[in-house]
DNA sequence: GAAGCTTTATAAAACGTTATATTTGATTAT
DNA sequence: ATAATCAAATATAACGTTTTATAAAGCTTC
């Protein structure tokens, strides 16, 4: 196990101070007016021996880590990964490492994971938050770092965030139900205060209500498991026996939905219009194919870290809150077809 | 922005050393023998004044970053965000956190993500490797970096790993087709010599041969993209119009050949019965559903965390390779029913 | 009453950088 | 002639820990 060189051995080499190495590294060698043969020479030294600093040390020193915190409610969902991954090949194009963690939309394991983040010492923070660390996120920002949110975001926080517009796309699935015909439709939630699954929410009540249709609201919690979604859908969707449209607000609702459709034996559309929150390939492939509410996935990553990158690079921290409202598409297929007249 | 305070900020406030604390910290208090109320006394003010000892300069001091680097082929493929989902949480519950990134089974990118894993110096890696960085992953262990692979490993490194019996899962994967009364069976795969690849071809080719049948193989690459996928399926299928059976050798060419199937306009399992490799959502939900060879996730997550905290906590670096195999199981569904006599 | 142990605690060096202040020798201005 | 400027490089302290070696004080023991 070959111990790896420092600044001081290559110093030692080249005869010369190890400041002087750091300067030419840090491209100041102009500004302290390093000769250009010896910047040729170390240089050249610094190839010949492979030498690389310690980032550890560097970090120390600087305070910068050159990592990313991203919290999200769980990577193995598609959604987030999606956005991982595409925000994982943004910062590293950009020198950034990425730190992952899932928060479980667990406010308890989102303070743990903030705080043990800070003791990484993070240089800035992406994250989907719980309800519920506003104070925590506000700290990070009193402390420098820059902090922005994507998915839902916390009003009582200076953080930046990118969101999507959640009511304006649940008002034009629901409508897109009600031009075809729909009438009874229903609107299958998690029982969350988090502002993109109210904003879901008003979308589909504000449809129904220019409409003056019934409301058919199912909240289930976060906590439960796939198998007891499937059991309150189902139950729920015997419950409402008139039902002939249901709005899904997130993917894995949509999902466990069809699961549960397909064991009361239902036909989409015919007894059931479906149309889900957030695509998945599931969506694309499933017969029929079904209606979803796209979320713009690259753009959302591409102003996130820009946004952030931007923050990390200014130089006083004075601008004021920065956010964005992206639109999702609307993509139409056979589960939200028309009914036969 | 208040600085966070340190060691030596504590030692002032309870006149004492640095050193007296930093034992008390790591344990060492009784070996040491520091006085047990000066150990109340210490804890009582950590707690009172919340200090945090900084982490980077324990590691640069100690040489330990307490990070696993997790390199996968695409965070964003639902296999390997599963295994990441579970190892962060094996991880975390020891104290570790992870950083990972996405290959895309570059070797090139995997070289440089190397190097930045090491730059950073991360305690441990796993790993799902492209072939082509054994002497890279050579070099990790001979410095004393552990190192575990997945899904496929390196013949050529002293590496520790955990796979699956590919072998053995196409063998029964194919012999079930035939037990159903399919006879053209073709294996659409990926052009890669990787471990994995190679196992489920060969499984393939035994199940065949066993019974005297025609071998239909199709090697895609790996750089083509949905589309392009699509289409090779697409024509490969017209050009073999014999066909009735396909397996798939992963779970996204399962979904693009779904697609091409789709397109074709064919029946499943009428005119073409469907096993894929890897279980997914879709595959569930898919009508008919999909016949998929499941990989035990928890299982492989936790073997691979296991092995590289035994490494990690090990003493002397010389015991020697370990590795497991571990078993799909076939989940048998509509998608591969027998033909009607 | 000196030598040797215990007990309890500490000083100082080290990890590998970077930033600030300083040195040295040469050149220019007064 | 001397003060002032400049070019080129460096010494030193600092970042916040951990670890090794050492100290101080009290107690035995002969």
């Amino acid at each position: 196990m070959k111990r790896k060189l420092s600044i001081v051995d290559l110093a030692k080499q080249l005869n010369i101070s190890p400041t002087t190495i750091s300067f030419i590294l840090n491209g100041k060698a102009q500004e302290k007016r390093i000769s250009s043969e010896l910047v040729e020479r170390v240089l050249k030294q610094i190839e010949k021996v492979g030498y690389k600093p310690n980032t550890l040390a560097q970090s120390l020193r600087t305070g910068k880590t050159m990592i990313i915190g991203l919290i999200v409610e769980n990577i193995a969902d598609p959604f987030f990964a999606s956005i991982a991954r595409l925000i994982e090949e943004k910062a590293y194009k950009n020198g950034y490492k990425i730190i992952y963690c899932s928060t479980d939309n667990d406010s308890a394991k989102a303070k743990d994971l903030l705080r043990m983040f800070q003791d990484r010492h993070v240089d800035g923070y992406i994250i989907s938050p719980p309800e519920g660390i506003e104070k925590e996120v506000n700290n990070l920002i009193d402390n420098g770092s820059p902090v922005v949110l994507f998915d839902r975001y916390l009003p009582d926080t200076k953080a930046d965030y990118i969101v999507v517009d959640n009511v304006g796309s649940t008002y034009d699935a629901v409508s897109h139900f009600i031009k075809n015909g729909y009438k009874n439709i229903a609107f299958i939630t998690l029982d969350s205060l988090q502002t993109q699954m109210q904003g879901r929410l008003k979308g589909y009540e504000n449809a129904l209500n220019e409409h003056h249709l019934n409301h058919y609201v199912k909240k289930i919690s976060f906590y439960e498991d796939d198998e007891n979604i499937i059991k309150h859908i189902a139950s729920f969707l015997e419950m409402n026996s008139d039902l002939d449209a249901i709005l899904f607000g997130t993917n894995y609702l949509g999902i466990s939905g069809l699961k549960a459709i397909k064991q009361l034996d239902k036909k989409v559309p015919e007894d059931l219009a479906v149309i889900s929150f957030d695509d998945h390939i599931l969506f694309e492939l499933h017969s029929p194919d079904i209606t979803a509410i796209s979320q713009p996935i690259e753009e959302i990553s591409e102003k996130l870290i820009t946004i952030l990158l931007g923050r990390l690079n200014e130089v006083s921290k004075t601008e004021k809150k920065q956010s964005d409202t992206l639109v999702p598409e609307l993509i139409v297929r056979e589960s939200s077809r028309k009914i036969k007249a």
